[in-house]
DNA sequence: TACTCGTGGCC
DNA sequence: TGGCCAAGAGT
């Protein structure tokens, strides 16, 4: 049950619909105030949404939509096709899970999304905040959707001190006591816009404290670097802006991102095709396609050595005289490491290699593009493209 | 609970 | 330049 009793709850409730209804974004996937939406376009929008701004999506979205109109046209589309639209967002297990989950609602549901949050939780990559998500926007009943926004509100406006993620069932409440009864899509949505452009995550500065003087609150296309009290409707009622809001909320230290290494090959045959190897379902860029590269081993030890299974592929292209290294490397950062790869250029005629695994084949160089490359790979592509271009040249 | 899982923009 | 951050989910 709602617990939004207090008078200053619901005051504060008000106003954020009162400003949504005045300043909130317009987007593609989203419904006019106090309107239902589509729930598969919600399911779209939502999954590309996880960790990914919103200007990133906005032309992905616009694709599968073009694509895939219908959650059936989604659902009888291959992996593969729905990864190659994919390719270069990111988490690469969004796809796979969002293709699994049209599979399951036609095949389960009818295509018919079901209005049941706990049914919608079920659904592959649909977690707490997007089943919530789904509740709100596109059936309209009350849910708590709690994304890093919201939560970022929540601390200061409740001044929770917590930090997270230990705090999230401390912010959860606070979040169910300032909920309306009625519009929570519009009121969370509402909540979004303003922790995009008023309550923003602060940007530290090294060293102390700056001083009086600072730019006016001249706000860039981004995100502004501190909070913007002055403009925020929660205004008095929030704890934090009498304090440091800036500070909140706190976050429990990160580990640090280990260095891994390896190397990749651009192979190269008589007429101009180029390998490539589909990795796989599972794990980092599951089902995507790659160079063949060696692992990507702990870069730290002072003798590198990177994970070439003896008579793989790569072991035999590794003995190959046309072996051509290139000076700069690839540099890649991952959530969790950054990765430096050697990359090498190998003519070959295609008979010398053999017969190949089921996961290889071969592909016109020009064709690239059309591949689910992940972007690791095009800054590959990238880096060899000046010395393939003139060899296969006209 | 604590990792794993991409990418691009910002200061 | 490098660390932080983003409409999180799965394990």
């Amino acid at each position: 049950m709602p617990k939004n009793s207090t008078k200053k709850n619901s005051d504060a409730g008000a106003a954020v619909l009162a400003w949504y209804d005045v300043h909130r974004r317009i987007l593609p996937w989203r419904a006019h105030p106090n309107a239902l939406a589509d729930p598969y376009h919600v399911l779209l929008s939502e999954v590309m949404l996880q960790q990914t701004v919103v200007e990133t999506v906005k032309p992905y979205y616009a694709a599968f939509l073009a694509r895939f109109p219908r959650l059936e046209d989604l659902a009888s589309a291959s992996q593969d096709e729905v990864l190659r639209l994919w390719a270069g967002l990111g988490y690469y297990a969004r796809a796979r899970n969002l293709h699994r989950a049209a599979v399951v609602l036609m095949r389960d549901y009818g295509g018919v999304f079901p209005d049941d949050e706990a049914a919608l939780r079920k659904l592959p990559g649909v977690g707490a905040y997007t089943a919530a998500a789904l509740m709100a926007f596109a059936f309209g009943k009350r849910a708590l959707v709690m994304d890093a926004n919201i939560e970022r509100i929540l601390a200061r406006f409740g001044g929770i001190e917590t930090p997270l993620p230990a705090a999230k069932s401390e912010l959860r409440a606070v979040l169910d006591a300032l909920t309306p009864a009625v519009r929570a899509g519009d009121f969370a949505q509402s909540l979004m816009d303003i922790g995009n452009a008023i309550c923003t995550p602060s940007r530290k500065k090294k060293g102390g404290k700056k001083k009086g003087g600072q730019k006016k609150g001249g706000q860039k296309k981004g995100a502004v670097s501190q909070p913007q009290c002055a403009l925020c409707p929660l205004g008095d009622w929030c704890v934090g802006r009498h304090g440091d809001p800036a500070s909140l909320p706190r976050k429990a230290p990160k580990s640090p991102r280990p260095i891994r290494e390896g190397v990749v090959m651009v192979v190269r045959d008589e007429s101009a095709e180029v390998l490539l190897v589909r990795r796989s379902p599972h794990g980092l860029l599951g089902g995507m396609v790659m160079f063949p590269t060696s692992g990507w081993a702990d870069g730290s030890r002072q003798q590198r050595h990177y994970p070439i299974a003896p008579d793989s592929l790569l072991a035999r292209l590794t003995k190959h005289p046309s072996r051509q290294k290139l000076e700069a490397k690839v540099k890649h950062i991952f959530t969790h490491f950054t990765l430096y790869l050697e990359v090498e250029i190998v003519r070959v005629q295609r008979q010398e290699l053999g017969d190949l695994d089921a996961d290889a084949f071969w592909l016109p160089w020009g064709q690239l593009s059309d591949e689910a490359l992940p972007s690791v790979m095009m800054k590959v592509a990238a880096l060899v493209a000046p010395v393939l271009n003139d060899e296969n040249g006209a």
